[in-house]
DNA sequence: TATTGTGAACACCTTCACAGCG
DNA sequence: CGCTGTGAAGGTGTTCACAATA
């Protein structure tokens, strides 16, 4: 997964496991689509297959939110939906800015998920001045020299930050330093925060690792069709120095 | 995170714990850090700091590798990041297909993350007429079209799935019939693929709802930060100049 | 009768605390 | 002495299997 960096873990925060919390939003898309077919009604079972869970995991999981379900028949649909968004806040506009506009700064301003979920994207900012003034997805790109401005002006209270690596930690005090509680991060740095600031973290390259990591175990090297044969392993000392970031 | 969708754990595969693998790239990129700065040695207390984790929880994820420390003294950089990238299979070099370039596929595509860590990037394809045959951080793109011809040729062993969602099942269908077994999927489905395919997923609206439940609880609603009111954060006057843009 | 909701068992992960060693 | 490596303890998360019930 994409990894963490959330407190520790305030268990009877509020009851939810954080486990549960983070699967929410996988059933909540599942619903929706079933909604958009005009399904009524969904059994745990087929639920779960199509977010792709298994049943007990999933039936565990709504359990945390109330007894919604009806023996022998399963859940409606439309009022799962509802309090798995209201349970998620997705009930009330979130407000979210947008930092570093680069390629991947603009996918994120055109995704359509963010609308139709609860976000609102109020500002897309960037420092660098020929990109300053642009129309992008609908909204103009902003001077991050406002970024305090901007943040108290529109009420944001989640920042994204999409910016290299070597500007993320900066951008990220500074949004916190204007009261922002809530970040999420696609610059490949550990983020340091003050306590009672969540970061989420979306890392790429570290997802690929990962496949790496299980690829390998599954046939030897990439296009191994010539298998193990050929020892790779390499002397005693190697050298790798490279740059990394965005 | 970033979520998950691989199969159930086969414990004793080879010993290393799902968790710790999802942590060795984050250690490979401090260290990378460390390696930059010249740092020859590093405690255990030091890089777990860097890597965000506690120092015992590192060193039990390390200890699942091998003894490569040393005691009183802590892990040499250099030989580490060959330990931890072997582990990764990142010695060898990995061969990615990148299928759907839009903006998400352009960043991807250049993102320099790829070519340092033992990913090479062999192929940019797309539907789209119009895109066909732009050049994209290099690379010309090609017709999906070519998809199973492109696989086979140049011996790819990851796809990164970067269309709109329902693009996403048949783009993977395919390359799961052309021999990938790893996939990386941005687009917002849950992917079904038979056993022995390893799918990740990255979806930025998940992380999104998840920060979203967090700053609920904090506060009570967006725009309510008068909630935390007077307390710590001073007015924006913090004046970080750097450089954003990807 | 079909399906939910859940106690109990199990598996996995994290943290503690200290023995072991350079 | 300082720091690693790890057994043991304590959590958290998952799965099983069945009682409860619409």
């Amino acid at each position: 997964m994409t990894s963490r960096q959330t407190r520790p873990r305030d268990r009877a925060e509020r009851g939810i496991p954080e486990a549960t919390v983070a699967r929410l939003p996988v059933y909540l898309r599942a619903l929706h689509t079933l909604q958009e077919r005009g399904v009524a009604t969904v059994s745990s079972e087929e639920l779960a297959a199509a977010a792709g869970v298994n049943s007990a995991k999933l039936r565990k999981d709504l359990s945390h939110l109330g007894s919604y379900g009806t023996r022998g028949v399963g859940y409606e649909v439309e009022y799962l939906v509802y309090q798995i968004s209201r349970e998620l806040g997705l009930t009330q506009d979130w407000v979210v800015a947008i930092i570093g506009v680069g390629n991947l700064g603009r996918a994120l301003a055109g995704y359509g998920g963010f609308a139709s979920r609860g976000f609102r994207v109020a500002g897309l900012l960037d420092a660098d001045e020929s990109i300053v003034g642009q129309e992008i997805a609908g909204m103009t790109v902003e001077n991050i020299g406002r970024l305090e401005e901007l943040i108290a002006e529109r009420g944001v209270s989640i920042a994204v930050i999409a910016t290299p690596a070597a500007a993320a930690q900066g951008v990220c005090d500074r949004v916190v330093a204007a009261g922002v509680t809530s970040v999420l991060n696609f610059a490949p740095v550990v983020l340091s925060v003050p306590d009672g600031v969540d970061v989420r973290k979306v890392d790429l390259s570290i997802e690929l690792q990962i496949l790496a990591f299980h690829e390998q175990r599954k046939a030897g090297g990439p296009g191994d069709y010539d298998a193990l044969a050929t020892g790779e392993a390499p002397p005693g000392t190697a050298h790798y120095v490279e740059a990394v970031d965005l």
